[in-house]
RNA sequence: GCUGAUGUAGCUCAGUCGGUAGAGCACUUCCUUGGUAAGGAAGAGGUCAUCGGUUCAAGUCCGAUCAUCAGCUCCA
């Protein structure tokens, strides 16, 4: 290793391509992107050395493998969005002297400071703050590191900077750490592990997207500060880019949308957060239920129907109403002629039911694995900031099912539930599908039901499922239900906020709770395992996120129209009427626009309602007894007979392609 | 739930200093009968979210409530 050389005069550095490449000890990432070209030069941000990322000019005394950070890299972006925060600090700081600073990291998408100010910041103070920091980029201000003990770092922010909060970081989160960083940049200085940008000079093009409150470390009993969200990039054309991928995603928003398309509505009259399915919205969302039900009956579930309130008793039983009190509607409370009380819970989950159903008959070992499904519609009181259309809602309808199996069938039966889900995915078109394995966190034992040998094995058998369908994921501690580790199918909506739809959870809590048992070869009662899964998740968040993923184009078998017929004239109208009810006997769900408009008025107001085909009907069509096929979005598709046509649009919408 | 913003015709949005409300699209009727993304004319459409206050006078100013949006917190 080059550890055990002194001072070389030179050292060898490797590029990410493999290339070997000598340069003299000492030189800086900056100097090594000079020497491979004056683009990469100007680019480069910051140098990744032995996997660990420094800034553009600290200087390299030994051999290494070194890439240059830019911009088109996650971490360039990452950097470039941190460095960007510590700018807009120093510009706010500048028109607003006195602003004290929390917590200013980059995000997935930008990034936020969160501030503490006298100053109650406006939608016009951020276009100030955005001018003050593209002048502060003009001013081609380095970004210094400078590493000093804690300590003194903690003088240095209680006496010059005097900025309370990031003495608090320094005494609390940075406890354990002897030697911290600061960056200077001109007369701003913020505490930081960096990397940063090597001047402020790299910020060409910055947009502060809105202002909102946090509380100081997330804490709701600290104070609140305000937040202020930006993105910027290292040119006004980027800038720009962005700006219309942010106009295409409120373009593809499934409020918008759905209200445009007429697939469902929201009213305060019916209540907030309770979504109505409208008839064409209804459509998609019945397809969906029969899809999944088909592909159910063929890999052995059983249907069931239970109602939509229950017991309280059985929620106190199951666990939920004690862990999950505040976030249910109150229970609703009566008293009988005898004046006894009863209280019954809108169903905050189906488990409970489908339990009492396993356990209504004496169960055998050869009976199981027992699948019970339904299309369960629960209620839970979301709290009124998270209400968002279709995707976070009051009431929604969660395709449920519950597997109950012998511990030797459990690993295959999550196998199952786990291909089921990425069928449906796959047959939806989601092929960018993060896969979360939730598991407990072991530092808050007393939030998980069960002993923690129940939970180190029903973790094994999920890692085991897991590895065996070859998924590709990312592990969530903490993440888990209550009753046990889970699954999870997380899917971004057009504007890239995270949303979890199918899910995969076992449970080895419940069968104890509910005392669920089966008769094994042995003749005595044993255990079965439980596994919730719900591949779509809740009906609404799935359509909603299906809405944005599609922009409103639904595949034929899913659109709620998926043919107009479109007469030319009126001398042709009984064509198309016979046109039509050909489509309909077949099953297709078609329309006839026999308004006295032109085509092209028909043919756009088609287009613009997403009908994926379009039948025109003109008088050669019907002296031929043929039919002119347009397809959305695509144009001019041909001419068929009407049987051809229909044989197509069957096929397609068997096929669900 | 918390912080902030917003709420005017079915939709998108104007509405100045407080003086009884406007456009485009959509809708209805009539004319027009046509060939692959907007034919023409006329008409109708409003308790300015709701409730209260200030004022001679409130869409406009103030307060409360409801809803929506953004973020925080939470999510079986």
């Amino acid at each position: 290793m080059s550890d055990i050389q002194e001072n070389p005069a030179s050292i060898a550095i490797t590029l990410p391509d493999g290339t070997v490449r000598t340069v003299p000890a000492g030189s800086s990432g900056f100097d090594i992107a000079r020497s491979i070209g004056k683009r990469l030069a100007e680019d480069a941000l910051a140098v990744r050395v032995n996997g660990k990322p420094l800034d553009l000019h600290a200087s390299i005394e030994h051999d290494a493998c070194i890439e240059i950070i830019t911009f088109d890299t996650p971490s360039g972006r990452d950097m470039f969005w941190h460095s960007a925060s510590h700018i807009m600090a120093q510009a706010i700081e500048e028109i607003f002297p006195g602003s004290r600073f929390g917590a200013g990291p980059a995000t997935e998408q930008g990034f936020y400071y969160d501030i503490a100010s006298e100053h109650r910041f406006r939608e016009e103070d951020l276009r100030k703050i955005e001018q003050k920091m593209l002048e502060i980029g003009k001013r081609d201000l380095r970004l210094q590191r400078e590493e000093m003990k804690r300590v003194d770092a903690i003088a240095y922010f209680t006496n010059v900077r005097k900025d309370p909060y990031k003495v608090e970081i320094l005494e609390d989160t940075l406890k354990e750490i002897e030697t911290v960083s600061l960056y200077h940049q001109g007369s701003f200085t913020d505490l930081c592990s960096g990397p940063h940008l090597p001047t402020t000079a790299k910020l060409k093009a910055v947009l502060l997207t809105n202002i909102s409150t946090s509380y100081w470390r997330g804490d709701s009993s600290r104070e609140s500060m305000q937040r202020i969200y930006g993105i910027a990039f290292p040119s006004e054309k980027q800038l720009k880019e962005h700006v219309a991928r942010l106009e295409e995603a409120k373009r593809r928003d499934h409020r918008k949308l759905g209200a445009e398309l007429e697939l469902f509505m929201l009213s305060p009259e019916i209540g907030s957060g309770l979504p109505v399915w409208l008839p064409n919205g209804a459509i998609i969302r019945s397809e969906l239920e029969a899809f999944l039900k088909e592909e159910q009956r063929k890999r052995g579930y059983l249907p069931v129907y239970t109602p939509h309130i229950g017991n309280i008793d059985l929620y106190k039983r199951s666990g939920h109403y004690p862990y999950y009190s505040d976030s249910q509607f109150p229970p609703l409370t009566y008293h009988d002629e005898d004046g006894k009380q009863e209280q019954y819970l809108l169903k905050p989950m189906n488990c409970p039911h489908h339990h009492l159903i396993y356990s209504s008959k004496l169960r055998s070992y050869r009976d199981l694995p027992i699948r019970l499904a339904e299309f369960g519609t629960v209620y839970r009181h979301e709290q009124s900031g998270e209400l968002n259309g279709l995707v976070r809602a009051r009431g929604f309808t969660q395709d449920d099912s519950h597997i109950y199996c012998r511990p030797d069938q459990l690993v295959d039966e999550i196998c199952n539930a786990i291909d089921l889900t990425q069928f449906v995915f796959r047959t939806l078109g989601f092929s960018e599908v993060q896969t979360r394995l939730s598991t407990h966190d072991p530092a808050n034992q007393e939030k998980y039901g069960g002993t923690a040998e129940v939970w180190k094995q029903a973790e094994r058998d999920v890692l085991e499922a897991a590895t065996r369908m070859g998924i590709d994921y990312f592990i969530g501690i903490g993440e888990a239900s209550f009753y046990g580790p889970k699954i999870d199918f997380i899917v971004r909506d057009a504007l890239g906020r995270k949303w979890q739809l199918g899910t995969v959870q076992v449970d080895y809590v419940m069968p104890e709770r509910f005392d669920l048992y089966y008769i094994g070869s042995d003749g005595q009662k044993h255990r079965p395992v439980v596994i919730h899964r719900a591949p779509f998740g809740s009906m609404e968040r799935f359509i909603g996120v299906l809405i944005e993923h599609t922009a409103g184009n639904f595949p034929l078998w899913l659109a709620p129209v998926q043919a107009v017929v479109l007469p030319i004239a009126e001398e042709v109208h009984d064509y198309a009427k016979s046109v039509h009810a050909a489509l309909i006997s077949a099953g297709i769900r078609a329309e006839t626009d026999t308004r006295s408009e032109k085509i092209g008025k028909k043919i756009r107001e088609a287009e613009v309602g997403k009908i994926p085909c379009m039948i025109i009907v003109g008088q050669k069509e019907k002296n031929s007894g043929e039919v002119s096929l347009r397809r959305h979005r695509q144009g001019d598709a041909g001419s068929f007979t009407v049987e051809a046509l229909v044989d197509m649009l069957r096929k397609e919408i068997t096929e669900r392609t």
